[in-house]
DNA sequence: CAGTGAGCGAGCTTCCGCTTGACTT
């Protein structure tokens, strides 16, 4: 009998699955979706009732071929698909493609790759749902709607000529910066003075002991001071004690978002990195499936689990635990990611030892016991005003599964200094010696910027975007440059302290770095204004919970309360209209703002987007005077840029002198500052600020480049900007930033080459490229 | 690339969510 043919999405599984299942099955994957809709078009058949237009793509018509071929000659095809909505749609799919009928085709689901989840799956196989089906077509063809709708309003609306886009998650995702940024850039800093006492004293046993107190913050420096004056000869005793028992869990096992918030704090990996190592050692079967949002383990999983505590650090270190998603958007089709086998504790996979240990030790902690605690909390009475002083300790009782693994913090979750140092044993009543007292001015910190895993975990509590569209989003909006990742230096900033000692109190000025910032997502001009175009007409769809909204109208869809396709005709009526209405009536999006009036003309200086981006505009064109641009630095926005920092910028380009009969230029090009001179362009080097750099300076540099060039330099057609360049493969041609080839026999003679040899070189390559030598092995 | 920078506009671009290989020296 012909063996039945079983269709999982993922290859590394279906091998897995194939041991288990033995000698009946043949299991092979389709690797994900197989049909999409049509790629070049909208794809959907809008006036009939939305109906969807599917196709094969390209890269997918090898894996349908051969599934095909198999299902020809195999005995019964079985679906073993992810059970979630793009799960069921994929075996719907495959039923279209491979001819099955999706009224009688068997149809299972299991959430781990074990041995008795297999077997029992196959034991009752169910049919496809076929509303869960639909559910998934509404949110396919929805988000093309909304993707295909908007971005070509973009391309008109917007002047500059890029591959621009917007759609349902990434255009949130950019709006979720943006504001972020703003709330920085709004953010007043207000200041405080806190009171730290620094005490020595003597234990019972006359050992010498010291520890710091904290008391009352003041907002102003004459508050603090009057306090420490008021301090001045007080007796310090301990008022109170108090002792209370505390503990802490362990956080939920790995998912996608956590894995990759974790990796980001701990190993400082950007999300890309974390699931291409993910993935790694996932094919090597180190780990379950990466891309889930389940935190829950598998029963087979947690026996191996406790068995491995046990045996690493004893019975009383086991407590098992269920966990349950927060998030109401998962559709947990996998297990949270784990270790396949808790007893291997190092991998041979490159650079993918410290992503596994991260998830070993989270999987282990998941099921070990919470860590008890000690916290004690003393009072300190001062004599003079009646005020008292708090010292706080913790001490730990038992480890549980500290032992293993401490969750990593954001930096906005950082609590205030938890001490969680142990207090010296004290005794209520005990009178203590104050060594110091210092009021220190501290300053309250503006919200952080989003890390790319800090944004991922704000998407995900959204309900915003799936375990395997996470990386992938950033890297669109990173790539259509809404955003930039980058660091950001800090500034310097000055604080009071005021110390008091013997009663002598002394008021001392010191400085700070503050607000350095690294690798954190910061939006762009372009990002800014594309962001508040698309809130101004599309409120809707940029609104933080459209998602969520859609998807309870999906979930009525899977429950079949509700027909797909007039819940997306709902939605699509009126958004049509407000696109129709955005392309006819709406300005292009300039992002315009008035910075102040130019001195010199009198016309207005005005910060906005140009052609080539960010830039600044002293008069208009249809002034009498040229206006004059100058586009803004890698850090200067148009939403901040000061009137006195764009009057800097108009200060280039400028004319440093002359040298050898022929002036001296500096400018700022596409690739930073340069020099020009004699119709020769000499890059700047960081060592020199453009806005600064003097005639005397500039010369040498001329000098030095020049002759460096001169050297590479063999023939120069000046009108047509084309060289003739040595290289270290011999000589070349140059155009623009392209290279062309010589010839192997013209090499000799190149230098006499005539400007319409050289153009016919050039069209020959162009005509000619190198040819891509595919040679197959004939066997 | 480059002493500019607008706008004009031919013809191009684009969504989200599943999955992994791969044109070449």
């Amino acid at each position: 009998m012909a063996k039945n043919l079983l269709i999982v999405e993922s290859p590394a599984k279906a091998k897995t699955i194939e041991k288990i299942l033995g000698e009946d099955f043949e299991v092979k994957s389709c690797f994900g979706h197989i049909r999409d809709l049509e790629k070049d078009d909208m794809g959907i058949d809008i006036k009939n009732n939305f109906m969807p237009r599917y196709i094969v793509p390209e890269d997918k018509q090898k894996v349908v071929k051969e599934l095909k071929q198999l299902a020809k000659k195999s005995g019964e095809v079985w679906l073993a698909t992810d059970e979630d909505r793009e799960g069921e749609a994929i075996s719907w799919h495959l039923c279209e493609v491979l001819g099955l009928d999706p009224v009688t085709t068997k149809r299972i689901v299991f959430h781990e790759i074990t041995k008795p989840a297999i077997q029992s799956a196959v034991k009752n196989p169910r049919l496809l749902d076929l509303n869960l089906v639909n559910a998934q077509q509404a949110r396919r063809i929805l988000d093309r709607i909304v993707g295909f709708e908007l971005s070509p309003i973009l391309w008109r609306k917007m002047s500059m000529r890029s591959n621009l886009s917007a759609g349902r998650v990434q255009s949130v995702a950019v709006r979720i910066i943006v504001e972020r940024e703003r709330e920085i850039n709004t953010f007043t800093s207000v200041s405080s003075f806190k009171v730290t006492a620094y005490f020595t004293g003597k234990d019972v046993n006359q050992k010498s002991i010291s520890f710091k107190a904290e008391g009352a913050k003041f907002s102003n420096v004459s508050d603090a001071e009057k306090f420490l004056e008021s301090c001045k000869s007080a007796i310090y005793k301990v008022a109170d004690i108090q002792v209370k028992p505390a503990k802490k869990t362990p956080a939920a096992p790995f998912t996608t978002s956590t894995l990759q918030q974790e990796a980001s704090r701990k190993l400082g990996y950007g999300v890309s990195k974390t699931m291409l190592l993910a993935q790694k050692l996932y094919e090597a079967g180190h780990i379950t499936y990466m891309r889930t949002d389940s935190v829950s383990l598998g029963e087979t999983a947690m026996n191996d689990i406790t068995a491995q505590i046990s045996t690493a650090y004893g019975k009383n270190f086991v407590q098992t635990r269920k966990f349950k998603n927060k998030n109401e958007s998962a559709q947990e089709a996998h297990e949270a990611i784990r270790p396949t086998y808790m007893n291997q504790s190092k991998v041979d996979i490159a650079d993918g030892q410290k992503l596994y240990e991260l998830i070993w030790k989270r999987t282990m902690a998941s099921q070990m016991a919470d860590a008890e605690l000690e916290k004690t909390i003393a009072k300190i009475s001062i004599s003079t005003n009646g005020e008292t002083l708090t010292a706080q300790g913790e001490v730990l009782k038992f480890e549980g599964f500290l032992k293993v693994y401490r969750e990593g913090k954001d930096e906005d979750e950082e609590e205030e200094e938890n001490n969680e140092s142990m207090l010296p044993p004290i005794t209520v009543g005990q009178s203590l010696t104050l060594k110091e007292m210092i009021a220190m001015e501290g300053f309250t910190r503006p919200p952080a910027r989003y890390t790319e895993a800090s944004l991922v975990k704000k998407l995900e509590e959204l309900g915003i975007g799936r375990p395997s569209t996470y990386a992938p989003t950033i890297s669109t909006i990173l790539k259509r440059t809404y955003v930039e990742k980058r660091d950001k230096e800090g500034t310097e900033r000055k604080y009071r302290v005021l110390s008091m000692s013997n009663d002598i109190i002394k008021n001392k000025q010191e400085s700070e770095t503050t607000g350095t910032e690294k690798s954190k997502l910061f939006p762009s001009d372009l990002g800014l204004v594309v962001t508040d175009f698309l809130v101004q007409h599309f409120e809707n769809v940029m609104d933080y919970g459209f998602t969520a909204k859609i998807e309870g109208n999906f979930d009525e869809i899977a429950h079949g309360k509700m027909k797909w396709n007039s819940m997306v005709g709902e939605f699509y009526t009126p958004f049509k209209t407000e696109v129709d209405n955005t392309m006819e009536t709406a300005e292009r999006i300039k992002g315009e703002r008035e910075i102040g009036i130019d001195p010199a003309s009198s016309k207005k200086v005005i910060a906005r987007m140009g052609r080539y981006g960010p830039m600044v505009q002293i008069g208009d064109v249809s002034d009498e005077i040229k206006p004059r641009f100058a586009k803004l630095k890698q850090d200067q926005s148009i939403e901040t840029i000061t009137f006195d920092a764009a009057m800097e910028l108009f200060k280039l380009p400028r004319n440093l002198g002359t040298f050898e009969d022929q002036d001296v230029l500096v400018s700022i090009g596409k690739f930073g500052p340069y020099i020009s001179h004699n119709k020769q362009f000499y890059s700047l080097s960081k060592d020199f600020d453009p806005y600064v750099i003097n005639l005397e300076e500039a010369i040498p540099i001329v000098e030095e480049k020049r002759t460096a060039k001169n050297e590479r330099t063999v023939k120069v057609f000046e009108k047509e900007k084309i060289q003739i360049l040595k290289g270290p493969y011999g000589l070349y041609l140059k155009k623009g930033l392209k290279n062309y080839p010589i010839p192997k026999e013209q090499q000799d003679t190149a230098a006499d080459l005539t400007i319409e040899e050289v153009k016919q070189m050039i069209e020959y390559a162009i005509a000619n490229p190198p040819k891509k030598t595919s040679r197959k092995k004939k066997s």
